[in-house]
RNA sequence: GCCGGUGUGGCGGAAUGGCAGACGCGGCCGACUCAAAAUCGGCUGCCCGAGAGGGCGUGUGGGUUCGAGUCCCACCACCGGUACCA
């Protein structure tokens, strides 16, 4: 025990065995008439021990919790398990075990942790996706998308991680890397199941508008930068010797006379379907340039700055607007994933097309004069020294300068149409408009939206995720499992080779994998495949709301009750994936019919990442700090409090900035405040110093609004001036037994509550009371006390402060000015110069000038 | 390339257009102590000055204003997202 006694771990393991026995935050229930908040934490993946990037995370969680409890409402605030993934799977692997066992260890340790963490969580609610009590709703869900058309199989390219041997969701390739290994991701043509989140595209984007100011701007922006919505036409094409017109998508439909050529993605169907039309030697050489690209990693493929590449294929599009016969090539720089994997090309002014026009000496053709004034503004003509007129446009490049096939660059800017037609002479709005119209009526076009969002990828050839409930019968057709057959359990691992091969380990259960057709009893096999553990966070908050409910995911009623989650607390890393797929998520059960709301997080909080050795912390770099068994030894309260002190909530924090020292003395001086008072809980506050009376008022009217801000740094700052004008009053002011010491004290326990539960918990005995500070309600400040009498103001001479001034808090206008005009020192800086202009604002400026 | 953010003491960071640097870390000095720790008190942006005081200061340059860290314009640096998305 330190010498001067307090014992930080003494109080905390008290205190913790007594929330254990009482079990004091649970959420209060349907005859519970206070308002409602439900505050969560981003649900932590259970691999090793609880680390700083959780003690970050789950501490301001527990600040918000805490916050509203305080403030009267009826707080439910559950934890879980995200407890399916690739990392029990790997370990298991690499042990040889379970990854059953490997993963509800971690879980015990988490749940140990967060106990020794002081976290108040309504403890009854846990929940754990990798139980099939869990599960089996990721299975109805899948059922319900299927059943609606959401959820659905196609072949096609798709990201590829040749180390975890899985399919990876677009949102999972990081820099073309993946996600989870960091190795290089390659395109693979494979048949998986998908969801169709492009569906909802247009309402994600939309809907992003109502988040505005209850959402980071910056998670706001990354999702609609990543549904990266394109707005233009779909223009059909004739291919020649085809017997059906092929589609292309571009935002340039104005541009549609400088077509020169086309081109298809490689590892397009259309392409191979062209080049299977062509010559054997065309073919021959397709199929090499194919097999190329399909070799590349997505990080060559993606690098913009590499040359064009492509083939002919020695067939022709006919452009629809004046049946110029434009030659198609297949070049990689053309997306089968985009649009409709094929594109028109009009090298004039698009720097992608220009390139490869280049590269292969193919025609271009300008079709917009970039030069031309294509607003109505008058310009501004000056004159020279003669008085002639300067034409500001004299110097400006003509179109002839300008020409992209000599100079390489696109021209991409705004001007006037030429060379096309019916288009000539107008800008490009209205080029669009005339040519969707023209195309419309044509039948070979029409105004169309693009999207960079694609479908969610959620099939992986992994064993520890849930099985994807459909069943493929012999004779080919696939089939739902039936709800009432559900849930559809994971086989035992024990015997099955889990090691990564490129197919799921499922199917090597063969006992498992055999079952029969639920229609006709005849036999058929099951889906091998695994789904995307971001399935199962997509739903999850709805499940804390009844988490044992054998009967339905989850209850309409509660959801009703709760939901949305008034404020959501995680890491921006999930700015895109999780936030984006929850949100899909519940507008899918918003169809439904099953909740009344369109967005699951009425308010995100996004907390920078915690760095160490000013790196992102990762295991494989090793440096990660756990919980266990050195980061709490210094009290969980201190780690707590240097935590949240350590600066902005959304900034990125240094595990090296995080001083535990000063949290634990500021934490003892607290206590010792507490020790020190003589007065009873029965005094009569209003008797006390008003001096330490105002500063302990200040705070319980600042702190709801700070801690609403987020601002929980400035908070704990403002209660160590609390902290520091107590011991001065106890000390050579007011002294101990002074009823504002005891109020002062009493406010600081409330209110470090937030932060140090333990601690707090801990003086709010020491000062007589046998409930917990932590469901007390927040006293109401006392606005007489909130009102100065006097305050300093300042005297500025020329923008220069001169002097300071205490004067009342009510002085009048003319009355400051002449205080500040006689000051002594305002005369001598004023050294005789005479004052032209003077603003008073009372009581706090007063600011003369001198010319 | 495109989109966005951030630049404040030795460090983490405060600051409705009104005393820049709250609060803390670190540092220096002192009290207590046989001594140390703990605790308590004082000082701590830079420069000049013994002092009183003065000058300079929020990435750089301009602007608006009686007054700018805060608003506007341009630039520099760093960070994040995204990237053949037609």
């Amino acid at each position: 025990m330190p010498a001067d006694g307090f014992d930080a771990l003494a109080i905390q393991e008290k205190w913790q065995r007594r929330w254990l026995e009482d079990d004091p935050f649970r959420a209060g229930g349907a005859d519970d008439t206070r308002p409602r908040k439900y505050v969560l934490g981003m649900f932590p993946y259970p691999s090793g021990d609880l680390h700083m990037g959780h003690a970050e995370n789950y501490a301001y969680v527990d600040i918000v919790a805490r916050f509203w409890r305080h403030r009267g409402y009826n707080v439910l605030n559950p934890i879980g398990w995200d407890s399916f993934g690739l990392p029990a799977e790997n370990a298991a692997i690499q042990r040889g075990a379970d990854p059953r066992e490997w993963t509800y260890a971690n879980i015990e340790r988490h749940k140990r942790s967060f106990r020794e963490y002081g976290s108040s969580y309504d403890w009854s609610r846990i929940l754990h996706t990798s139980d099939p009590e869990y599960y089996r709703w990721n299975q109805w869900l899948f059922q319900r998308l299927y059943e609606r058309g959401l959820a659905y199989r196609k072949e096609s390219p798709v990201n590829w991680c040749p180390n975890d041997q899985t399919v990876l969701a677009n949102e999972q390739v990081v820099e073309g890397h993946c996600e989870r290994c960091g190795a290089e991701v390659v395109k693979k043509k494979l048949t998986q199941w998908y969801f169709k989140i492009t569906e909802y595209a247009d309402r994600l984007l939309d809907d992003l508008n109502q988040l505005e100011g209850f959402w980071p701007q910056k998670v706001i922006r990354m999702q609609r930068n990543w549904i990266g919505r394109s707005v233009g036409a779909d223009i059909d094409f004739e291919i020649e010797g085809h017997h059906e017109p092929v589609t292309v998508f571009s935002t340039r439909p104005d541009t549609l006379h400088g077509a020169t050529f086309f081109v298809v993605a490689p590892d397009s169907d259309l392409a191979a379907e062209l080049a299977s039309g062509s010559s054997a030697d065309v073919r021959a050489r397709f199929q090499d340039y194919l097999e190329r690209v399909q070799r590349e990693t997505e990080i060559e493929r993606q690098s913009t700055d590499r040359p064009k590449t492509g083939v002919f294929l020695d067939r022709y599009a006919i452009n629809p607007i004046n049946g110029e016969r434009l030659p198609i090539w297949a070049a990689d720089y053309v997306l089968a994933d985009y649009g409709h994997g094929a594109v028109m090309a009009v090298p004039a002014h698009d720097q992608r097309d220009l390139d490869f026009a280049r590269a292969f000496d193919l025609p271009v053709k300008v079709v917009v004069d970039t030069t031309a004034p294509i607003t109505g503004a008058i310009p501004v003509i000056e004159l020279d020294e003669d008085g002639t007129p300067i034409d500001p446009t004299a110097d400006d490049p003509t179109l002839d300068d300008l020409d992209p096939a000599r100079t390489g660059v696109a021209l991409t800017g705004e001007g006037r149409m030429i060379n096309s037609g019916s288009l000539d002479g107008l800008s490009k709005r209205n080029a669009i408009a005339r040519i969707v119209d023209e195309l419309e009526r044509a039948g070979t076009g029409r105004a169309a939206k693009s999207y960079r969002l694609r479908d969610w990828l959620i099939s992986r050839q992994r064993f520890w995720g849930t099985p994807i409930p459909m069943i493929h019968t012999d004779d080919g057709r696939i089939v739902p499992v039936p709800d009432d057959q559900l849930p559809l359990q994971l086989p035992d691992a024990e015997g099955l080779d889990l090691a990564p091969r490129g197919t799921s380990p499922l199917g090597g259960a063969e006992e498992w994998m055999r079952t029969v057709d639920p229609a006709t009893g005849e036999p058929a096999r099951r889906d091998p495949d695994t789904m995307d553990t971001f399935v199962d966070s997509s739903w999850y908050f709805l499940r804390f709301l009844s988490p044992g409910d054998p009967a339905e995911a989850f209850s309409s009623a509660q959801a009703d009750r709760w939901a949305p989650v008034d404020s959501y607390i995680g890491g921006v890393e999930h700015a895109i994936l999780h936030l984006l797929y929850a949100r899909f998520i519940t507008k899918v059960l918003f169809d439904m019919g099953l909740i009344e709301f369109t967005e699951p997080f009425s308010t995100l909080i996004n907390q920078g990442m915690v760095l160490l050795g000013g790196s992102k912390m990762s295991k494989s770099k090793g440096n990660l700090v756990e919980f266990a068994p050195s980061m709490l030894d210094p009290g969980a309260d201190a780690v707590r409090v240097a935590i949240a002190f350590a600066g902005p909530v959304e900034d990125d924090i240094n595990w090296e900035d995080v001083s535990t020292t000063g949290a634990q003395k500021f934490l003892a001086r607290a206590w010792r405040v507490a020790m020190d008072v003589t007065s009873d809980p029965d005094v009569v506050w209003a008797e006390g110093d008003p001096a330490l009376r105002r500063v302990t008022h200040r705070l319980l009217a600042d702190a709801p609004s700070l801690v609403e801000q987020t601002k929980f740094n400035v908070v704990v700052a403002r209660l160590m001036e609390l902290v520091n004008a107590t011991r001065k009053a106890i000390d050579s002011g007011a002294g101990p037994a002074d009823p504002a010491v005891r109020e002062a004290a009493e406010a600081t326990a409330m209110v470090l509550d937030l932060f140090a539960p333990h601690t707090a918990e801990e003086m709010w005995e020491i000062l007589g009371y046998d409930s917990y500070v932590g469901l007390f309600p927040w006293r109401s400040p006392d606005p007489t006390l909130l009102v100065e009498d006097t305050v300093t103001a300042v005297v500025q001479i020329d923008g220069k402060v001169r002097a300071t001034l205490e004067v009342p808090a009510r002085i009048a206008q003319d009355a400051l000015e002449a205080m500040a005009r006689e000051d002594a020192r305002v005369v001598r800086s004023l050294a005789g110069r005479q004052i032209t202009r003077a603003i008073v604002r009372p009581p706090k400026v007063v600011s003369f000038s001198t010319h």
